[in-house]
This record gives C-alpha cells, sequence and structure tokens, in this order.
DNA sequence: AACAATACTTGATTTAGATCAATCGAATTT
DNA sequence: AAATTCGATTGATCTAAATCAAGTATTGTT
C-alpha cells in the first residue's frame, strides 16, 4: 500500500530506507466505500490523503444546489481542501469516494513535523505543487479563451483514461459545462 | 533592493546571514521601461522573477489576436511562464512591464543549485507555491460559477489596489470578460 | 498646443451555452 | 425481477455576455 506512494515520491526526490520508514510512520490508511465522504464541506478538512487505489471527487454545491467539480483524483495523486487544511479555515469543498477506494492521510500537524524531520518532502511538495501549478494555471486560461469544444477536445487528449472512468455529467461539471452541452457536442467531435 | 526579497522570504522561512548572501548572489537585478518586455510567447522564459519595484502583466494572444491577461505582478511578488522555466518549453505567456519596474532574475540552472545549497529554499517555494495553487484554484472555481458582476465584485474585495493600478481594459482581460460587459456591470455594483 | 494613440462608454445585434422539459436507457437497490 | 435511482439524449426556449459600431474622454507624444 505504501509502494505506490514510495514509487511516486521517488520520481522526484531520492529517499534513503531510513526516510522512507519515517515518512510511512506519519501517514494512516483509510478505507472508503463507494458514496463515501472523506471531507465534507463546511467542516475542517482534517487530512492530506494520497489515493493508492479507486477515485475520488472534490468539488461544492452552490446556493442553487449544482455541484462543481474541481477535482478527480485517481491512484497515484494527492487530494485535499488545501485552503482548509493548511489555514485551518472550513472546507469549501467535500471529498467523496466515487469508487472503493484506499488513501493515506496524513493531518495538518503531522505534514509539518514530516517537513521539519524530513526536509527533502519540502522539495517533494514544492515540486508537486509546481506542476499542480502549471495545469491549474492552463486550466484557468482555457477556461477564458476556449470554446465547449475545445476544452473537451483538450480533456480526450490530456486524460482519456478519466473520461472512461468518470460519468459524462460530471465530466462536464469539471469543465465549467451543462451535461446537455458536453451531450450535444460530443456529436461534432466524432 | 534585495530587502524587499529578503523581507518577503523570512516571512515564511528562517535563513542566516550567510544563507542570505548565497542566495542574493544567485540573483541579478534587471530595469525595465515601461512596455519592456521580460519574455516573449514563444521563446524559451529564461528567468523566474521576484519584482522589487514597478507592475508587469504576463498575458498570452489567440488566434484571432486578443489578449488574455494571466496574472499581475506588483512589487513583492513573483513571475514567470512556470511551464517554460521549469520544463524549458517554448513560453505560452507574454510578460511585459506596465509600469518602469525592477526585478531579481534567477536563472533555471540557477534556481535547481539555489535549492540544493540552500534547502530551506524549497520550503519557501513549497509554501509560496501551496498559497499561489489555493488562489489560482478559487480563480478556476469563481470562473465556473460566479456570473460577471460576482467575479468583479471579488476582485474589488480583494485587490482593490490592482484595480486602481490597472486599465479597466485589462483587468476585464483578468477577469475572462470583454471590456464592454465590465463597463457597463460598474454601474450596477455602485 | 496639437496630434495621435489609448481607454472608456453606450447602443444595437448576435450567439454560445444554459435552462426547462420530456423520454429513454442503464445501473443499483430491495 | 421489479422498482427506483441515475445518466444520457434531444428539442424548444431563454439569457448573459460577446461582438460590432460609433462616439467621447483621457493619456501620452512631438
Amino acid at each position: 500500500m505504501y509502494d505506490i506512494l514510495f514509487k511516486h515520491l521517488e520520481e522526484k526526490v531520492s529517499l534513503t530506507s531510513g526516510e522512507k520508514e519515517l515518512v510511512a510512520s506519519f501517514f494512516t490508511p483509510k478505507k472508503l466505500k463507494r458514496r463515501q465522504f472523506l471531507v465534507v464541506e463546511g467542516h475542517v478538512c482534517k487530512y492530506l490523503s494520497f489515493v493508492t487505489k479507486g477515485l475520488l471527487k472534490a468539488y461544492n454545491t452552490d446556493e442553487k444546489g449544482n455541484e462543481h467539480i474541481n477535482q478527480f483524483t485517481p491512484e497515484g495523486w494527492w487530494t485535499s481542501d488545501m485552503n482548509s487544511f493548511f489555514r485551518g479555515e472550513i472546507s469549501f469543498y467535500s471529498i467523496n469516494a466515487m469508487e472503493d477506494s484506499e488513501v493515506l492521510v496524513i493531518t495538518s500537524e503531522d505534514f509539518e513535523n514530516l517537513t521539519l524531520q524530513v526536509p527533502v518532502m519540502d522539495r517533494y511538495f514544492r515540486l508537486l505543487f509546481q506542476n499542480s501549478l502549471i495545469t491549474k494555471e492552463r486550466r484557468l486560461i482555457s477556461s477564458h479563451t476556449h470554446t465547449a469544444e475545445e476544452k473537451y477536445k483538450h480533456m480526450v487528449e490530456k486524460n482519456p483514461d478519466l473520461i472512461r472512468r468518470v460519468p459524462q455529467n460530471l465530466l462536464a461539471s469539471y469543465l465549467g459545462l451543462s451535461p446537455e452541452t458536453l451531450s450535444r457536442l460530443k456529436k461534432n467531435v466524432m
């Protein structure tokens, strides 16, 4: 279960076996049944979680009751409401398992201790956040400059895997489109 | 000139005077006249830059020739095309001085050496990127869930300073709106 | 001061995508 | 297996914001 975490860490940094042990000691495994919540909107997000199996979604609900997907998190990726986790504020997102899933979680105090005791983890997360930032920036620009169809095509190219795993209405939400629009536009694309 | 950089670093991490000297040695000061380019779209972005004076904009130009502002960078903030800087790819954005400005620049090789020689800089940038990520995420959600008017109001609340410094048409572009729409909606807000 | 270039406003028109509504199919649940 | 929930499609209509167009105000430049 920790193997996939280490494999991931070692793509960005090297760890001694002593460090690995220490890292592992900070995380707790957690199983989630489909539809189970890891975080509920309005509560504080206690964990930063590394998904080792399954698929989670992070989303928020607007005044009209519409869900807006912020992120899909398959195995090998991290999820959290970062604002809540790092700043102790109330969570804006809910995080929910779309499939039976397994995660490794760490609390914010432990995260702080982890980075102090294993400084290379600062480097790891620097690199991780750096890459996420590049991706988020692209999504933001795309949301301003691309048409619905271009956004979908881009998604098909970059995340063909997700397209297969995620119901179309949630994909639409992730792209900031209505389900009807996505349904219609697919005909033009193919 | 380096004072503002150190002040900024020390809001997130502590540095010995030896480390400060070392850090400083990696950066080069650069002056930019109004309208001068720091990066031109299509070239590799050689520098990560810390603005010590003035105001820069990062933007890209679409097929129709419309500019889309990605970021405004006043003094005390960092700017770069991160994808280009960290991955050596061609820059998607141009970065241009909106006022006479001064920046401290570092190349990507030097950035790598800096983090290796002063590991606490990994921590600094981890924290920096972490915060940017939270902000970018919010902007992205906002672009999906908020109306033009809400986006503008939010901006007025969060960045009243920028509103005063930046021409309205560029502000519109930053928010993903046409200049006409922003002009019209201001009347309703006040 | 005169000129050009930029920025802002206002009106008329268009349009991409949302919303409303109904039907059908596929998965879950009991 | 029947029942219920959930997802996808299609059509009709609506709307927020874009686009097109013209005029005015504000800067910046010689």
